[in-house]
Formats: structure tokens, sequence, C-alpha cells
DNA sequence: CCTATATTTAACCTATAGGTTATTTAACCG
DNA sequence: CGGTTAAATAACCTATAGGTTAAATATAGG
């Protein structure tokens, strides 16, 4: 019953309003009230969103005389990106053809002569930076 | 009621069986009957699962005479890691270095002369290929 | 102490997620 | 055709997610 990390991180991003509550918390630090403006649901819902959030540790809370100031938690979404990491190979081609590079690298290592087909010209460089 | 893609796709992976399956399939495809051996519940509950994975972009499905053979869609995934972008600063350590190199560029195009502190010897190389 | 502000908790409701067993559908095979 | 194998669908059950309103809790400030 007590679902596993992963799973309760997942869970708890499969909701827009908590996805849009990480996008404003993203920007920087800030209270219940604040975070809750945009919505037209009430404060006890927020409220309870952002429970679930800190339950998947996607955020921590602080506390600040009355209130209880929220910012993003960064472990949940790093567990999620490593997560992510074994499937790359099935969209990022760049991450494909570094694949390939490594293998090839690896068998030149075992057969001490190269095979010598295309010969890639390996461009380490990943490109995965940022979209922009 | 008709989840939005994101959330639909965070959804399907907030559950461990399909995570497996996931796991299972990236491994290549293969058919209903199959995926199921590894778990204890009914075919009925991991044609369910197939379902939800099927729904959230996650999985696509062929036919063969009777079976349905499944494998990993790419679009989805590749989603959820589009989504991640914009929160990767929060634990890439890489990123944020570059993040400063960029802010740094853009500062000294609109100065014409550097702020010249700490000069950080930009080092464009991501880093952020795979783990091993 | 009293009151205003910020937030949580309690009690409740409804829809749906995730499972079950029993029944269908579809395709192959002798 | 009749049997067998692969998978989906139907009908059902139970727990829980996500919302509500009303009440409780915590803290600052006159």
């Amino acid at each position: 019953m007590p679902l596993d990390p992963l799973s309760a991180t997942f869970a708890a991003l499969a909701d827009p309003t908590r996805r849009a509550i990480l996008a404003r918390l993203a920007r920087g630090e800030t209270s219940v009230t604040e975070l809750a403006e945009p919505f037209t649901m009430s404060l006890p819902a927020i409220s309870k969103h952002l429970k679930v959030l800190e339950h998947a540790n996607l955020i921590s809370r602080g506390r600040e005389a009355q209130w209880r100031p929220c910012r993003i938690a960064p472990s949940a979404l790093k567990d999620v990106d490593g997560w992510l990491e074994r499937y790359r190979k099935f969209w990022d081609e760049n991450f494909d053809r570094l694949d390939d590079y490594l293998q090839e690298l690896k068998a030149q290592e075992h057969e001490g002569n190269a095979p010598d087909k295309a010969k890639p010209k390996p461009k380490t460089e990943k490109k995965r930076g940022r979209k922009k």
C-alpha cells in the first residue's frame, strides 16, 4: 500500500494541477496561498496536492511564521531522469550513435585490428544540453 | 475525462507492473502471454495494463495470426524527457555550469566589455551521455 | 487576550483504477 | 467442422484519488 518511491513520483506528476504547481515553483519558492491563486479550486484541495508532492519528494516545505513556503526538491525528478536513461536510445538519435561508437571501440579493443567499416568519425559531443 | 497526453503518460508510468512491462519490451517485441508470464496476476489484468500503456502512447501493438505483439513506442517517453528538460537545472550540475556560461556570454554581448569575474573557462562539453 | 491571516484536518461524496472470474472473439490446425 | 490457443470484453468488487464545506490549529500583532 505504501507505493514505491518511483510510482509515487509518477503518480504525483500525473496531475496537471500538480505539474502547474511545480512549474510555478521552478520560478522560486512561494507560499501556499500564492500557489493556490491561479486555480479555481479550494485551498484545501491545493493543500492536498502539496501533500502529495511532498510525499513524492518533489517539493519540500519550510516554515516562516504562519507561512509554509514550498520549494522544488531535486531528488525525485532526478530519479525520473535516471529511470528514463535506459529508454533514451528509443528516441535519441544522438544517443544511438554514441552507443554504436562505444560498441565499436569495444570491438576494436578485443580484436586489436579494427574492421574499418565506415569509420564513423566519433564526434564525442552529445548535443543534449538545452533546446535553445 | 480524457486526460491530457502527458498526464496519461505519467499515470501509466505510476504502476510498477506497467514499468516492468516496459522494461521487458525494451529488450524486444513480444506477445501478451509472454509479457504476463512473470506476474502472478490474471491475464485480463495484464490486458488492461497493456491498454493503458497503449492509450498513453507508450507501446504500440501489431497483429500476427492470433498474437498481438507489443513494442515500445518512443513518442511518450520522449515527451516526458522534454517535460523534464526545464527542471534539469535543479539537479544537473553540468547543466548549471552551462547555463551560467550562456548567461555570461549574453552579458558580454550586451556590454561589449566583460565583467571579468572569475573567468570560468567554458568547457563546453556537457558530459550527459550515459552513466557508465 | 482577541482577532486576523495562513494553512491543515475532518467528514463526506463520486468517479475511477486495478483487480477478479466467466464469457467472447479471432485465428490456426487436423 | 470442432478443438485449441491467444487475447479481449463483460460484469462485478473494493480501495483510493480528487474534490467539496466546515471546523481546527498556528502565529503575529494590537
